[in-house]
DNA sequence: CATTTTAGATAGTATTACTATTATATTTGT
DNA sequence: ACAAATATAATAGTAATACTATCTAAAATG
């Protein structure tokens, strides 16, 4: 089984933890506990316990439990763009271009045997749970300018690009893009926990109602039929 | 001036702050503490000493910190509410009552001088930065239970309404509703702090192409032309 | 084999998010 | 007008958090 690694933004990490046992066991457990307890109540001394190492070792990883976020979170949509890429490599029509792209991020994640030590189920998990926590800080302005937020920007103009594809003339591609992205997310949570908040019902069919909706939502607002019709 | 206030949900306070005037002083002073230092800096030990008042004394209103907040949101989606309430009320034909009430969404907010002690515009920013913090926690359930999260759902609500009026077939408005009301915090945000996420440049037309994008989101969506051309 | 790198052990600090208790104002009902 | 109830202030205390610092041992590398 060949072992991938993604090369992230060197600001996110002290140390890359993927080329250390003690980093991908930093990694793996994080993940675990992150999803288990909630980024709050997650720290590096319940950490350190758990890969029966200490809290020094761990911040030798990181500089701070933020930016151990920070990494998971784009390392996770690393992953998402590296399996848009994937599934759309080989198609050519736009529209079923972006449809391939739509339904990546709308499927339901689940172990990516490329990559050992995720757990992509409860990473994802993580990400609905913590990804505006990233971003929506007194430091947003720093931290993007170190780069952090790459990997969500990237894959947001990823989809965008797609977008513009479908329909060259539509004005807001990138808005569309976070948009949807978010949507998804947001739309599985809400269908669990605040349905009144969704139309979509938390069942073994909810990845396919969301990609319905978000579908409905990009196709008539970016090729208005009328205009043509 | 008549001096109104909103029945929020009795389980957001210990005492109801909007009745002494050490409680109308913790909410306005919050608002502006909260705004300044973010909600992860704001503590009430140093609310407690820019009302020069002690922290125990605050602790007698609110049971934490994380209910403040809650509070705070949920009286900025009942003052969305009212304004929408307002501003439709005479207007008969459905199109025009949704995109009145998506003005309400997307407009600049700025001072309301029924609630003295508020100050609206740092409100929203508040809302804006923190507000996916009042429900993504592990808490969510018990707290939906509650009813701390009412107002937020009141007014999602009210806009799916709004759009079923509009498209009765469309099959989707609840999460139509709650996408665009997030999607406009989102895109106000991005535009100023992580651009490359929205196509709207963070300036003084900034809400009119919010109102736009969201328009032409809704407008194609719920009621694709080409059905009926 | 020497040296750099990596990790573990231990200790310490300011701050946070509370809880508890007592004392003193202020308001209210009669 | 006065007692009783209520509201607030003052003070103290606690377990936990998010670090920082230092020193030593082990393991990898050249």
């Amino acid at each position: 089984m060949a072992s991938l690694a993604f090369k992230l933004n060197d600001h996110l990490f002290l140390k890359d933890p993927q080329h250390t046992l003690l980093g991908q066991n930093i990694i793996s457990k994080s993940v675990e506990l992150i999803d288990k307890l909630g980024f709050e109540l997650f720290t590096f001394k319940k950490l350190a316990f758990e890969i029966t190492s200490t809290e020094a070792s761990i911040y030798r990883y990181f500089e701070n439990k933020h930016r151990l976020l920070l990494y998971l979170v784009s390392w996770y949509w690393n992953w998402i763009e590296y399996r848009i890429e994937i599934s759309t490599s080989n198609i050519h029509l736009p529209e079923d271009k972006l449809k391939a792209g739509l339904r990546v991020i709308t499927d339901k994640k689940s172990f990516d045997s490329s990559f050992a030590f995720v757990d992509e189920e409860a990473l994802h998990r993580i990400v609905i749970a913590e990804l505006d926590k990233t971003y929506l800080t007194k430091d947003v302005d720093r931290d993007n300018q170190e780069g952090l937020f790459g990997g969500f920007k990237s894959l947001c103009n990823k989809i965008a690009n797609l977008i513009s594809d479908v329909g060259p003339e539509y004005p807001f591609p990138n808005s569309l893009a976070s948009t949807i992205v978010l949507a998804a997310k947001q739309q599985l949570f809400f269908s669990s926990h605040l349905p009144s908040l969704s139309s979509l019902r938390a069942n073994s069919k909810i990845h396919d109602e969301i990609y319905k909706f978000i579908e409905s939502l990009i196709f008539n607002t970016i090729k208005p039929k009328s205009t043509h019709a």
